[in-house]
DNA sequence: CTTGACTCTGTAGCAGAGTACGGAGTTTAG
DNA sequence: CTAAACTCCGTACTCTGCTACAGAGTCAAG
């Protein structure tokens, strides 16, 4: 049990492996609350609680949800129902499905154009002739635009 | 014929679909040249090559490319040998696939939090249980950490 | 010839997610 | 006890890719 009830914020960023600036950053934000000062000086304590929170926050980022979408999850944290929760994660699953069809394609174009690369080419790099030029499957129709 | 082989900064901002002030920010950073402006009054006049240079730019970045990245890839252009282009596609390809992969984990995470709040759930929404608590396949191995 | 649309130029701002820094005060290891 | 390491706090800066704006000049239609 590393966590010993309390840590300052350096050993909570350590072990979340965030920075501290990253941290006071989220408390900023709103994301994570910033522990009392205690009266008798000293540091502010960090226990349990925050650690778990930043996992959450981490993890929620790491789905692709961002700080923004992250305070609303955290918002909702207390509704007695998860329709709100719900519908963001909905949604985001909806952006993630389109990036991954976007990023299918682009992986193919950006296949075909290293192995249209194959050998030195003396001039005309063919990647940046296609690149440069119209066709390759993305714009295939916009060729004869004589003057 | 829409290209006359004289264009405004605002005619090629149009035919290229995007904002004069995009142009003006490429040009700021070097990726297209600033035509000189014509000793006897009047505006700067771009033409066909500003056209397509300005659709290789939209091109790489849909690619994936940034804007360094473009600069880059416009400095191997002249190259006789294309081995800098390629290397930097075949980079990008990576990087690609990389993203693909981990949206690839992300998506099936995400979809599993969405069922898995089928019904109404009256209290501790499920999504945001699966987020809060460890677990959920991305970090199964993270929980025991015993001092 | 006037009016409205456009260009030119420089500078400033935005969003998102931090990072950096300066000058305190505090704590802890040696 | 002292020096290093850490915390606190506010403000300012970074990066990327634009976007906005002000105050000129210029051009084209009616």
């Amino acid at each position: 049990m590393k966590i010993k009830g309390v840590l300052t914020i350096g050993k909570l960023a350590r072990e979340v492996d965030v920075s501290v600036e990253t941290i006071r950053y989220y408390q900023r934000r709103g994301l994570i609350a910033q522990p009392g000062k205690p009266k008798m000086g000293g540091f502010r304590a960090y226990g349990e609680s925050d650690v778990v929170r930043m996992r959450f926050i981490k993890r929620a980022q790491q789905m692709g949800f961002s700080l923004a979408e992250i305070s609303e999850l955290i918002v909702h944290m207390e509704d007695t129902n998860c329709h709100a929760a719900k519908t963001l994660a909905e949604a985001k699953l909806k952006v993630i499905e389109t990036q991954l069809e976007e990023l299918g394609r682009i992986q193919e174009t950006l296949k075909s154009l290293v192995v249209s690369c194959r050998r030195d080419c003396p001039h005309a790099c063919p990647v940046l002739r296609k690149l440069y030029g119209e066709s390759l499957s993305l714009s295939a129709a916009s060729a004869e635009k004589s003057s």
